[in-house]
DNA sequence: ATTATCTATAGATCTATAGATAATGC
DNA sequence: ATTATCTATAGATCTATAGATAATGC
């Protein structure tokens, strides 16, 4: 149809967004190509005009999600409060949207088993993140913190995080979400 | 065939091992029930013959990863040293071997998005471990310390071995094993 | 006689491709 | 004229079931 060269990229950007969302919230191995092209409002066939593979999505899903995390992070960061960042990340609100939370707690795990292409995105993608979360620590705890350091501290959280959405008792979960909390706090001061 | 009885016990044991192990190494989702019964040398056909579902599969075989490494663990925790037990989990061998390894490492994500009654058998057959690990805190620590912060504790290792293996780089795998190593040793202390 | 196992298959779904259709730019 | 989208389908795989076969206990 050569649409406007804009109407293209539109659609790749509502593909990429189902994408995300329903790998993150289902696993990846879980969602099929016809259910992301169809919460993107189309049907299967178009789907390789847009990408050349599924792991060609999932790399463009991972990094869209890791970069926006990213953006997000670095608005709030500077100057921000060490609990409430930290609270933010485990509250009961982040924990029941899978979907569109920290990709890190969603699919660390699955990406894990995928080709190091992927791994590689994930990674390359995630560490402005560790970056920044090193900085951030380093300059409140007044020394060097590296970026493996800033690794563990998002271990914590994304593990705690993956522990309370397992929990199938709610007060069970809240928490171990309070108790992520608090040994997040203990780790970066 | 009407086989002794300790036929069928030992077929189902070798079912639930190999299903054990290719889910935690490939993903739930990505182990189909053929591959779980050629693992175990049958076909298809007989797995209905041994389990009512693969739901019913993956819940018998967490109870039994989740047992078999409270077990292991309760052997070795009590007067163990702190850095050692830590170091164990965190170890490039047990990065590279998730088959055999921590059940929550390779499979509290996914199994987050199961049903209540496989969460619930998950959450149950952890709490085990989250007890006897809160034990051994509260003694080393000289003050209770409760299951939601073992539960913390564990969130930082699996989280932590979670990025360890999702790494494409080597050294980056192992940089952030040592820094999990030192954030469990500084939060446990 | 009982029953664990096998082969075979149903019916759904998966990724990926082929070819027709239709919506736009030139 | 170009190309994004559609319908249709290939070929593999998925969970689950049906019915035949064969290995054991009584």
């Amino acid at each position: 149809m050569r649409y406007a060269p804009e109407h293209n990229d539109a659609t790749r950007e509502r593909i990429l967004e189902a994408a995300s969302r329903l790998f993150q919230e289902h696993g990846i191995a879980a969602v099929g190509l016809a259910k992301v092209m169809a919460e993107a409002g189309l049907t299967v066939g178009t789907f390789y005009t847009h990408f050349e593979s599924k792991e060609a999505l999932l790399q463009e899903a991972l990094l869209r999600s890791l970069d926006a995390r990213h953006e997000a992070l670095v608005q709030t960061l500077p100057g921000a409060d060490l609990e409430r960042v930290v609270r933010a990340y485990l509250s009961p609100e982040h924990r029941d949207a899978s979907g569109t939370g920290c990709p890190v707690a969603a699919l660390a795990s699955e990406v894990a088993r995928h080709p190091r292409a992927t791994r590689h995105t994930f990674s390359s993608h995630n560490a402005p993140t560790l970056d920044a979360l090193a900085a951030w620590l380093s300059s409140r705890r007044g020394k060097k913190v590296g970026r493996a350091d800033a690794a563990a501290l998002l271990g914590l959280l994304a593990g705690t995080l993956q522990l309370a959405r397992a929990a199938p008792d709610r007060a069970e979960s809240d928490a171990i979400l309070e108790a992520g909390v608090r040994a997040a706090i203990r780790l970066a001061t």
